[in-house]
DNA sequence: TTGGAACTCCTATAAAAATAGGATGTTTTA
DNA sequence: TAAAACATCCTATTTTTATAGGAGTTCCAA
């Protein structure tokens, strides 16, 4: 008899770690050894449980899913992460799997998909369930790089300053801050303050 | 002995589900007699079955928590409703006490106010599992209700067309246009366009 | 049936943003 | 060490938003 797959859970709400475990039992080859409710708690158990996959929640008391996850990964490598998500958190995906995460599951997912999820990651793939069928609205690859500055005054007109408050407030000439507005539009494609917000947003960059 | 109290889950998380059967099942005096994943198989589930206590999640597949809440409460008196709720949700609760629900529970509550919500509600009173002692997260996160017009203006404004577009667009005038943007902003407490759609995309409203 | 939303439209002014086309010094970094 | 990239600043014009203070119509629910 081989040994089980060994899972650890890290999610603040009881009854998803809860359900986890009862739909887990079901699993032949897998078992969950335990669970945390936040990244401290879930870095003291790994260092001394040893652990196959790991199911992170994106949305912690602590510190992030993906803050926890690069920390996994780091710390240790021969845990395999996968993030556990709501629907509206697709966002945050991609970014962790930059931070080492094997794939994500949906919360909303069903018995099928966990033990897939589990199954593929067992066998060293990677296990996205997102439906592709759909038009994955996928314009997320173009992630402008942009300056200090230029962040800074991206976020200001976020609060809703003006030109005029923004200058006042970071110390430099309205024109200035006009042209860093005008480049934050030309580098997320935006026709004018409304898009530029939106795309910002999007990106994750306010 | 008694008749233990009957309960019914209605959550399109499986694993919320699960949990909430594995934690009820150390409740002396409850039981979980059913769930659904939508709110039309919870009201034929209801047809067919006594309930005490149903515990409904706000986003649901088909309609929402909040209107199902409603249709419960008419059908069904006999079934108190209690509102299943993420921290992001809270903003829908005092429309689902309208709506007829007898309190809220957090998702990520534990054990204890799982067994406390039960027994307050059997006992006919109401249950907030809410920490009013700390600042409740800035009154931010109130999701205001947005005619359909508005929505539709909003979108158009997010996606970078002017006032001028958006009447051309939408058919009606300019001043109009600018009325539900003014209106907008009041309702999103932005003083600018680029105000609102932060808070409109914070708010998931786009 | 009636009062309240929701939607529509208006005038007029002030404020801000967008566009165009520059320039100059200062850091990075290949 | 130069070429990029960054950050700063400018003038001038046009377009768009924001603010203020209305008003009429339709439709729905109490």
């Amino acid at each position: 008899m081989k040994t089980k797959l060994r899972i650890f859970i890290v999610d603040d709400h009881p009854l998803v770690s809860e359900g986890f475990k009862t739909l887990l039992r079901q699993h032949p080859d897998a078992e969950v050894v335990g669970s945390a409710e936040n990244a401290f708690d879930a870095i003291g158990f790994l260092k001394n449980n040893p652990v196959d996959i790991a199911f992170l929640d994106i949305n912690l008391p602590d510190i992030n899913g993906i803050e926890l996850c690069a920390k996994i990964t780091a710390e240790f490598p021969d845990v395999k992460c996968l993030a556990l998500t709501t629907f509206n958190d697709r966002s945050y995906i991609s970014r962790m799997i930059q931070s080492g995460a094997r794939g994500y599951l949906l919360k909303n997912a069903s018995r099928e998909d966990l033990f897939k999820a589990i199954d593929e990651v067992a066998g060293d793939n990677l296990f996205f369930n997102v439906d592709y069928s759909k038009p994955t609205e996928s314009r997320f690859t173009e992630k402008p790089v942009l300056t200090r500055r230029e962040q800074e005054v991206l976020r200001e007109i976020a609060e809703g300053y003006t030109n005029q408050e923004i200058a006042e407030r970071l110390y430099i000439g309205v024109t200035t801050v006009s042209t860093h507005r005008q480049n934050l539009m030309l580098k997320l494609e935006s026709k004018n303050t409304a898009a530029l917000i939106k795309a910002a947003a999007k990106l994750d960059l306010i």
